[in-house]
RNA sequence: GGUGGAGUGGCCGAGAGGCGAGGCAACGGCCUGCAAAGCCGUCUACACGGGUUCAAAUCCCGUCUCCACCUCCA
C-alpha cells in the first residue's frame, strides 16, 4: 500500500497520487503575524512537518511553501493599539514564529514567502479574473476589487455550501460589493490607514485582500498545479474556498489534495488569542521540555481536536520520557547505531493511512518494551535493532533523542555541554562515595549522598554496570 | 438557517461489524540494601432510547449534549 490522505474538498481518504512522480509540493497557510504563536498555531506547523518527514522518509522529494501574512487589518489595528509601525509589528511576530518552529524541531521550508512581497504577482491574477469576468472594480470609487461569487458556478465546492444558504456575512465592509458573499480581491487605499501599508496599481493604492496572496505565490512556487494544500480546519472556510475559487476561476487546476488539522481546545473550546501569555509556545517550553510540548502536539491524530491542559502536558511529558529513557539507556548498552533503517511494516502501513500517528506511536512503545526487556536480558543483537528500530521512528515524528536539536540538550541548555561535562566530574565524584558507603554497608550515608544530589536537581538511578546521573525533570522538582 | 465534526475506562487518546490499540495514573508481583528505571500482571469502556444481525463501540432510526465554520482565524 502506498501513501493515502484525506482529502477535505473529496470528504474521503484519497490514494495520493503526486503531480510528478516522486516529488510532492505542499503549500499551508502560515500564520497571519498579528502576534506571537499559541500551542493551537504551532500545532500545525508540527502536523505539515511530520507529513514532510513522512513523505521524505518514503523517499519523495518534498517541496514546502509556507506563506506569512504580513498586511492584513488586524495587524494594522492592532499594531495601531501598540503605537508601533505595522511593519515592526508584522516582522517580530513573524520572528516569534520562526523561533517557535525552530524551538519544536519543525525543519525549515522550502521557502516562506511574504504576501507584501507579492504584490505584482496579486495584480497579474486581479487582472487575469477581471478578464475572465470573475472579478469586478467596486463602483463606489473605492479602489476595492472584488471576485463575483455568483460568476464561478462551483463557489463553495470545497466547504460543501451553497452560496444561498450561507448567512449573509455582517461583519463584510459593504461598500461596492454586487453580493454580499463577494470577497475582496484588492482593498483600496483609506486615508486613515498608514500610507506605507498601499501599493500603487493599476487599480490604485491599496492593499492585498487576503485570500489573494496565496493563490498567487502557490502558483509562483509550486506551479498552476500542485499537490498538497493544507491549514488549520478553521481555514476551510473562507479562506481556501476563496483560494480554490480565485486560482480555478483564473484557469489554474490548483491543489490536488486540501489537507486540514484539527484544533487545539482549552476547556473543549477553541484555543484563542484572548486566552493570554500561558499558552504562547515561548512560555509553555518554560514548563515541558520542548521535545515534550512536540510529543503532545504530535501523539493525537491531526484530524481530531487535541485538548490542551497542564495534566495532558504532563502526561504527554511523561510518555515521552518513557521513549527517550529507553533509547538514552540502549545507546548508552550497544553504543551507536545507525538510525537511517527501515520502519516496521506495522508502523509504516499505519503512517500511509492519513497518517494514523496514534497507531504508529503504539507500535513505537510495542517496540521500546521489547527492548527493555532485551537491555535488561542482556540480548545485544535485539537490542540494536530494536533501537536502531525505534530511533527510525521517532525521527519520522521528529522527535529521535539523538538526533538534531534535541541531542546533547537538557533543562541545561544547549549551551551546558561543556557545564554537563564539569557536572559530570562533580556528580561521579560522589557516586564513587556513595558507592563506597554501600559496599560498606552504611546505607544512611549512601541515601544522604543520593538525597544531597537530588536536592541538587540530579536524580540517580542504580543499575547492574553502576549509578546513572541525569537532571531531575522540572515537573518531578515541583512536586518534591 | 446552512455546512462539517465530536461524545470511548480514573485521565488522555486510537479504532469503526467478531481476536481487550497505546500512553498516563493506580494497585499487585519480580528486580533493588531502600529507591529509581525496567519487566510481568490487574482495572473488559464506547452519550441515551429503539432497531438490523449469529454477532454492534462500529450499521439503521430517533433523542440529548458539545464544538468548529458561514467572508480577513492554525
Amino acid at each position: 500500500m502506498s501513501f493515502r490522505l484525506y482529502d477535505t474538498a473529496a470528504s474521503e481518504v484519497r490514494d495520493f497520487v503526486p503531480v510528478v512522480p516522486g516529488k510532492v509540493g505542499i503549500y499551508h497557510c502560515g500564520l497571519t503575524v498579528q502576534g506571537p504563536p499559541h500551542v493551537g498555531h504551532i500545532r500545525k506547523e508540527v502536523v505539515f512537518d511530520v507529513l514532510r518527514r513522512w513523505l521524505e522518509h518514503s523517499g519523495y522529494e518534498v517541496t514546502i511553501v509556507a506563506n506569512v501574512t504580513d498586511i492584513e487589518d488586524k495587524i494594522l489595528a492592532k499594531s495601531a493599539e501598540a503605537g508601533r509601525p505595522w511593519w515592526a509589528w508584522a516582522y517580530e511576530n513573524e520572528r516569534a514564529l520562526d523561533a517557535a518552529y525552530e524551538v519544536l524541531g519543525c525543519l525549515p521550508a522550502t521557502y516562506q514567502p511574504r504576501a507584501t512581497g507579492h504584490v505584482p504577482e496579486m495584480v497579474e491574477l486581479i487582472d487575469m479574473l477581471i478578464e475572465r469576468g470573475h472579478a469586478y472594480v467596486a463602483g463606489d470609487g473605492s479602489g476595492d476589487v472584488y471576485f463575483d461569487v455568483r460568476s464561478w458556478p462551483s463557489y463553495g465546492e470545497l466547504s460543501g455550501q451553497k452560496i444561498d444558504e450561507m448567512e449573509p456575512a455582517a461583519d463584510a465592509d459593504p461598500r461596492g460589493k454586487r453580493d454580499p458573499r463577494d470577497f475582496a480581491l484588492w482593498k483600496g487605499f483609506k486615508p486613515e490607514e498608514p500610507r506605507t501599508a498601499s501599493w500603487p496599481t493599476t487599480y490604485g493604492r491599496g492593499r492585498p485582500g487576503w485570500h489573494l496572496e496565496c493563490s498567487a505565490m502557490a502558483a509562483k512556487y509550486l506551479g498552476s498545479e500542485f499537490d498538497i494544500h493544507g491549514g488549520g480546519i478553521d481555514l476551510r472556510f473562507p479562506h481556501h474556498e476563496n483560494e480554490l475559487a480565485q486560482s480555478r476561476a483564473a484557469g489554474q487546476p490548483f491543489a490536488r489534495y486540501w489537507m486540514h488539522n484539527a484544533l487545539v481546545t482549552t476547556s473543549g473550546e477553541k484555543m484563542s488569542k484572548s486566552l493570554g501569555n500561558s499558552l504562547l509556545v515561548s512560555e509553555v517550553v518554560r514548563r515541558v521540555r520542548p521535545v515534550e510540548l512536540r510529543y503532545y502536539l504530535v501523539a493525537p491524530h491531526y484530524r481530531s481536536h487535541a485538548e490542551f491542559s497542564e495534566e495532558a502536558l504532563a502526561e504527554a511529558a511523561a510518555a515521552y520520557r518513557r521513549l527517550e529513557g529507553f533509547v538514552l539507556r540502549a545507546s548508552e548498552a550497544v553504543a551507536d547505531v545507525d538510525p537511517d533503517v527501515d520502519v516496521p511494516e506495522t508502523f509504516r502501513r499505519a503512517m500511509d493511512d492519513d497518517l494514523a500517528v496514534p497507531q504508529a506511536m503504539a507500535v513505537v512503545f510495542e517496540s521500546v518494551r521489547e527492548g527493555n526487556r532485551m537491555l535488561s536480558a542482556g540480548e545485544s543483537a535485539g537490542l540494536r535493532e530494536t533501537l536502531a528500530s525505534v530511533r527510525a521512528m521517532l525521527g519520522v515524528f521528529g522527535m529521535d533523542p539523538l538526533a538534531e536539536p534535541w541531542v546533547g540538550l537538557d533543562s541545561v541548555g544547549s549551551s551546558g555541554d561543556r557545564l554537563r561535562g564539569v557536572v559530570d566530574a562533580l556528580v561521579h565524584a560522589l557516586l564513587e562515595q556513595r558507592q563506597a558507603a554501600r559496599e560498606n554497608k552504611d546505607f544512611a550515608t549512601a541515601d544522604a549522598l543520593r538525597d544531597r544530589l537530588k536536592a541538587a536537581g540530579i536524580t540517580v538511578e542504580d543499575r547492574h554496570d553502576g549509578a546513572r546521573w541525569d537532571l531531575t525533570e522540572p515537573d518531578d522538582v515541583r512536586r518534591n
